[in-house]
DNA sequence: GGATGTATAATTGTATACAAGAAAACAGGA
DNA sequence: TCCTGTTTTCTTGTATACAATTATACATCC
């Protein structure tokens, strides 16, 4: 979306390993050898290594010193991811006004318009997608590449669980009205605002998560 | 000093370069090829390979398709670290207090302990690394992976200023008072004290830091 | 002398070869 | 059957080989 330099192979295999132990198709526990992907991927031990050894810095697996065992995202992980956000998103929305640029500016009113879009099509899949673009957007236009590296991670490792939240409609259009809220905030200029707006929509998707893992434990 | 398995050279070729990088030996700008940095380090093409992609991953050097283009670390990157550090380290104190067991109680009084020891010897160089023990330990202890990873990598990245700080005997002499405090709260179970007074410490860092550079510029 | 096309260098991405260490399988004896 | 010592296999770390791409240098033509 951001780069144009074509995606190599260890790229591809860091994406789609990322993806399936986010997504729980790999459960924790399991054990990766670096040959049973390259028999499963169909290339050779070298971009399999590569992949590895992101997702291990990611800690999303763990090397045991004879393959590397799926950490996965636990409760406790999503519980800290939040309180992290809570605490910080609020500053990348702050910068996104002070540095944001015409283009920002329309790339941002695109996102929310498509959430809108997404929304009337019930499409889940899609808007947790637009989500995802919509916050990391708020941490590139900001370009304070510490705080983007902060938090872009983080919410890749909830990329699953807010693909659950965003299928309860009424929690979803809430969510859409803060974001709405939020890229009102930005696009006049408001930081102080977009900064709060941020910071209390991440509190509320916050206790929204809390209430959803209590009900389900 | 956390783990013991035997480093392979791809650790070795990373902290170097880390260090390099972190501590200015290599200027911004500077680009590193493969091929340069095993001549230069005597070891193949892999682990330098490995290596390099850990220091993209952090953003201290980045990719230009053909050489790795030496980032460092700005004021901007300084500025935003303390800011995060502000609000994430005392949950991490927070959870410390919560999580820590006999063990960790005697490994943070010996941190405590060594840091009057070189303060006394005014070992600057060994004042940081014990300054980086502190505050690492108090992410370990807490137990909460996303919270560590979250602030190590800032702690490291932010080496060099504070080594430069810790010799500033006035500013260091309060620094040891409030890491002395923080412990005791610690140690004696008073989590929400312990929050308080970290992110009191951090935010005094911060101003601290905001003044060097205003000096400096 | 300048522009252009070609050959050459440099550089990375990927695959594979080799070695070392650890675990598992297995054989033999009590 | 259980223990023990040995062999085999598995897995990784490292080095190197090969291919493709890109930049550089160079020669040739005008």
């Amino acid at each position: 979306m951001r780069e144009f330099k074509t995606t190599s192979l260890a790229d591809q295999v860091f994406e789609k390993l990322e993806n399936d132990i986010i997504q729980g198709i790999y459960p924790k526990g399991e054990i990766l050898t670096e040959l049973k992907l390259v028999d499963r991927m169909g290339v050779s031990r070298t971009p399999i290594r590569e992949a590895l050894r992101r997702l291990e810095q990611e800690r999303l697996i763990a090397d045991t010193g004879k393959g590397s065992v799926v950490l996965g995202i636990t409760e406790e992980d999503l519980l800290d991811i939040m309180n992290i956000r809570q605490r910080i998103e609020g500053l990348a929305a702050y910068y996104a006004t002070v540095n944001i640029t015409d283009e920002g500016r329309k790339e941002l009113a695109h996102i929310v318009d498509l959430q809108d879009f997404y929304f009337s099509k019930h499409d889940a899949e899609n808007l947790r997608k637009v989500d995802d673009q919509f916050h990391d957007a708020i941490c590139y236009l900001g370009k304070r590449t510490v705080i983007t590296d902060t938090l872009v991670p983080l919410h890749r490792k909830t990329r699953r669980y807010r693909k659950l939240s965003l299928e309860d409609r009424g929690r979803t259009s809430l969510t859409m009205k803060e974001h709405r809220a939020i890229y009102e905030a930005i696009v006049s200029g408001n930081a102080e605002l977009a900064m709060d707006l941020t910071t209390q929509h991440i509190a509320n998707a916050k206790e929204h998560m809390i209430e959803r893992l209590k009900n389900n434990g």
